[in-house]
DNA sequence: AGTTGTGTTGAAGA
DNA sequence: ATCTTCAACACAAC
């Protein structure tokens, strides 16, 4: 679910609410995505003090204080949740009982209770699966209904050469991603789709589904074209939407077209001015047309054919 | 009730 | 190399 701006927000609000949290407790039901084991994961976090948050593409890097860093993707359906105040009536054992009941009597039970009842009114806290508890007591909270997203501990110092990082391309945002920059990556991917290149977080990383169908409407370039038959200003138009759109959409906080939150469990805004994204056989809004959508490899484009050409 | 699609991405196959 | 398909998983919508 969440691309770089989501990322990004939730990247800042953990430098404004999470940085000088001592990690006391570490708990986890689906360990086989805790790296490099979760025993390992819980000697090397446990005592320490997280110092900041940072990102690169999508992938979350929380860095603590005794040289270690968190590495964190959160795939397709991860969220990161911080409770600054847990009610007595709520603990974790208890939450974990209920998260896991879903459909049994003790699930009917924990609608006898509004605070719980409420609790899970948000689905996001249904499927919570890795917890950190700091010594403040509030909690940092992974959920992750489709159990894709990862998260592991390295040296900070060797961040850079984990694999899923080491083979990422410049990151969207990052003022090395330049006009120049993009145009030498598509004089190398000639026969490259340009909807296909977007999203190819080896090239540029951080843009996802939803910001490289916005990024090429923006554009007014159909999603199919060969990046060999791209224009000089069709290239430079490419190129000032991406960082245009991306980041409009760190300062709306996101896109909550679905389920994305940020770290407080509220939405973003993004999604209110999306223009083409699941907005098929809607109106265009730049033209009489209606919006299409069409498969891509195997990921779902949207767009206008009579703006995008 | 079975099929299809979902904001990700790695690995396997061609 | 490079592209396509599948798999990880759970659920909602058709």
């Amino acid at each position: 679910m969440p691309e770089l701006p989501e990322v990004q927000t939730i990247i800042n609000d953990l430098n404004k609410k999470v940085v000088g949290e001592q990690i006391v407790g570490f708990w986890s039901d689906w360990k086989k995505n805790v790296r490099p084991s979760f025993v390992k994961f819980k000697k090397e976090t446990i005592g320490a003090k997280i110092t900041g948050a940072r990102r690169i593409g999508k992938h979350i890097i929380i860095d603590l204080d005794n040289n270690n860093s968190i590495l964190i993707h959160l795939k397709m359906s991860g969220h990161l949740l911080y409770k600054k105040f847990i009610d007595d009536s709520l603990q974790l054992t208890e939450r974990r009982s209920f998260s896991e009941a879903k459909t049994s009597s003790l699930r009917a039970k924990a609608k006898q209770s509004s605070v719980i009842e409420n609790y899970f009114k948000e689905k996001v806290n249904r499927y919570i699966h890795h917890i950190f508890s700091f010594e403040s007591s509030s909690t940092l909270e992974f959920s992750d209904l489709r159990k894709f997203g990862w998260l592991g501990v390295v040296k900070t110092d060797e961040v850079e050469i984990v694999k899923e990082i080491k083979k990422l391309g410049v990151d969207a945002l990052d003022k090395n991603f330049t006009l120049k920059s993009f145009k030498e990556i598509l004089e190398k991917k000639q026969k490259s789709i340009i909807g296909t290149l977007l999203l190819d977080q080896s090239l540029i990383a951080g843009i996802g589904n939803i910001y490289r169908s916005e990024i090429l409407f923006e554009a007014g370039i159909n999603p199919k074209r060969k990046t060999s038959t791209l224009k000089e200003k069709e290239i430079e138009r490419i190129f000032k939407q991406i960082k245009n759109i991306l980041k409009k959409a760190v300062k709306m906080r996101g896109t909550s077209d679905v389920d994305y939150r940020d770290i407080e469990g509220k939405k973003g805004n993004f999604q209110k001015v999306l223009k083409v994204y699941r907005r098929e056989k809607e109106k265009c809004l730049g033209c009489k047309g209606l919006v299409k959508r069409e498969k891509l490899g195997q990921r779902s484009i949207f767009y206008c054919p009579r703006c995008q050409k």
